[in-house]
RNA sequence: GGCGGAGUAGCUCAGCUGGUUAGAGCAGCGGAAUCAUAAUCCGCGUGUCGGGGGUUCGAGUCCCUCCUCCGCUACCA
């Protein structure tokens, strides 16, 4: 089953380091490692790529401010990247960083190949600059001070810019991505991205800038070293140098095209407009799909330094745990939409789903076997009616959560479980084994297996959303380690009779308030 | 302004191509049970389905109109 299942590769945007990882950041991170870890888990031989995108005069400007060396200041920032997703057990195969010598490599290969094409060409990029953003704004977007001074719709200064630039015929492009858009429905989405890209595009578009002689610090353009690359053909090409492009063929075969590109719904057009044209230039083949995530709002309101209402991901974790904020991310907000994040919130789902609800049903369960059953799996008997009933729920699950992934609709696979979970309690409430413990030991012993089986079906789908708990769980069932992909699911897995569990405990807590807890 | 999306129980939302008394989860109220992490199970909702009009035997579900909110409308990591 696991055999003949194509690779898998998979990438997140990688994180402008130019200050610290936000909750924004975590969660795009946590909602590809579910992905990559599904995958994985499915059978599959899955790349992960995330990283941090590194380039640009931002980051020179910090670094100058800083009094240190670029290089010096994007390792500094991308190694607080790095540590949020080990922290947050982010099971990526690589850490890109877009000044990685092989990166470098990577994008100038793409920019021959582009030019090669006949689509890179010299001419002069003029506007109103705004040094602060790094942008161009438009004269009708800018506004005129009283003291003579024109100034940017974010209220920085704006001065008239001229400078040679090399451009893409982005313009060239149009008919075949309205083509990529019908012939592939799934490479945007979720659907209403779609249809906002699709009227961008109908719109008609101009050509691209995509070098800069301001400032050195990017990707040299070959054989024009006065410029170096601007960022969309820097921090793009980094899904092509993670799969090895250009000089691994082997893995570039393997790998490209990427399968699956997750994204935030800010940068939705680089990536399905600018970036397969480049490929399409390039000769190369396209991704499978572009996904944008939401935006995470704290209590409904967006969050930024002003106000002061961000979250850090690391006070996050030491708060409620990795798990917990994995599974409260992935679980609270439709993936593809805008979620909420309040502590109220994720306090309720840690205690209803994850302690009530399953950690509860496992306790409940494991420890009646380890007093009742000598802490072996138990032996059932014939199964009745609700046994099989629960089963059969239980062993329908892996369907239910497969056709859930296969749309990214993270939310809704679990659901699914957690639907299963409750019909796990109520048949637990109902078949009262601690009452038959008297009357009738071997009836007992069967809803408590049927009970165990549930837990461990669960578990090992739980895996892509909470790891850690989920393996804790594994091994209070004492399942092997290789006993725990998706092959291991329903009848083919079944816990053997007389197996040892180790000693149940608590695998989640109950979140208590710090001031009640003291 | 143009294009697109949304407005359903206190909260978060399901409701496919129109058809039994409009559903789920959470919260709340009442009860049961006591294996378990004060966890679990059972029962309880008279909601103008944003307002108004229309089509139809019949409309959250289609059409028109109005109100409110949101997204997009080119180079912002």
């Amino acid at each position: 089953m696991a055999t003949s299942k194509s690779p898998y590769y998979v990438t997140t945007a990688i994180a402008y380091p130019n200050g610290v990882p936000h909750i924004g950041h975590v969660y795009e991170a946590i909602a590809t490692d579910a992905i990559a870890r599904f995958h994985r888990l499915d059978g599959r031989d899955v790349r992960f790529l995330t990283g941090t995108d590194e380039h640009g005069l931002k980051m020179a400007q910090t670094a100058a401010r800083e009094g240190v060396a670029p290089i010096d200041w994007a390792t500094r920032n991308s190694l607080r990247f790095k540590a949020m997703d080990e922290l947050y057990g982010i099971s990526f195969d690589r850490f890109i960083r877009t000044t990685d010598t092989d990166h470098y490599a990577a994008s100038q290969e793409l920019w021959r190949r582009m030019q090669a094409a006949g689509d890179v060409y010299l001419g002069k990029y003029e506007g109103w600059y705004s040094v602060r953003d790094e942008a161009y704004f438009d004269e009708a977007e800018t506004t005129l001070a009283p003291d003579g001074t024109r100034k940017a719709p974010t209220g920085a200064p704006v001065e008239w810019v001229v400078e040679e630039s090399y451009f893409f015929r982005l313009s060239a492009y149009q008919d075949r991505l309205l083509k990529l858009y019908e012939d592939q429905p799934g490479f945007i989405g979720p659907d209403a991205r779609r249809n906002e890209v699709l009227a961008f595009v109908k719109r008609g578009l101009s050509d691209l800038s995509i070098s800069r002689t301001t400032f050195d610090w990017g990707v040299p353009v070959p054989n024009d070293l006065k410029h170096v690359m601007y960022v969309w053909v820097d921090a793009l090409t980094n899904y092509l140098t993670g799969a090895g492009f250009p000089a691994d063929e082997e893995a570039v075969a393997k790998w490209w095209p990427a399968d699956l590109h997750v994204i935030g719904k800010d940068i939705i057009r680089f990536h399905t407009v600018f970036w397969p044209a480049f490929l399409m230039s390039a000769g190369l083949p396209l991704p499978k799909r572009v996904f944008a995530h939401g935006f995470l709002y704290n209590r409904g309101e967006k969050m930024s330094k002003s106000v002061g209402n961000v979250v850090d991901p690391f006070a996050l974790a030491e708060g409620y745990g990795v798990d917990a904020v994995r599974y409260f991310l992935l679980r609270e907000a439709p993936f593809g939409q805008d979620g909420s994040y309040s502590h109220e919130a994720i306090v309720g789902r840690i205690n209803a789903d994850l302690a009530n609800d399953l950690g509860n049903l496992a306790q409940r369960s494991l420890s009646m076997i380890g007093k009742n059953c000598e802490g072996r799996a138990p032996a059932p008997a014939a199964f009745a009616a609700a046994d099989e009933a629960i089963l059969a729920a239980v062993d329908g699950l892996a369907a239910t959560v497969r056709a859930a992934f296969d749309d990214l609709a993270l939310h809704q696979a679990l659901g699914a479980i957690w639907q299963v979970v409750a019909e796990t309690n109520r048949y637990f409430a109902n078949a009262e084994p601690w009452a038959l413990k008297k009357t009738d030991p071997e009836r007992m012993a069967t809803v408590l297996y049927v009970t165990a089986e549930a837990v461990r079906n669960v578990a090992i789908l739980v895996q892509p959303f909470t790891p850690a708990a989920a393996a804790k769980l594994l091994d209070l069932l004492g399942v092997a380690g290789d006993a725990r992909s998706f092959d291991a699911l329903g009848a083919a897995g079944r816990l053997a009779p007389g197996a040892l569990f180790p000693a149940p405990q608590p695998v989640f807590p109950r979140y208590v308030e710090p001031e009640a807890a003291a």
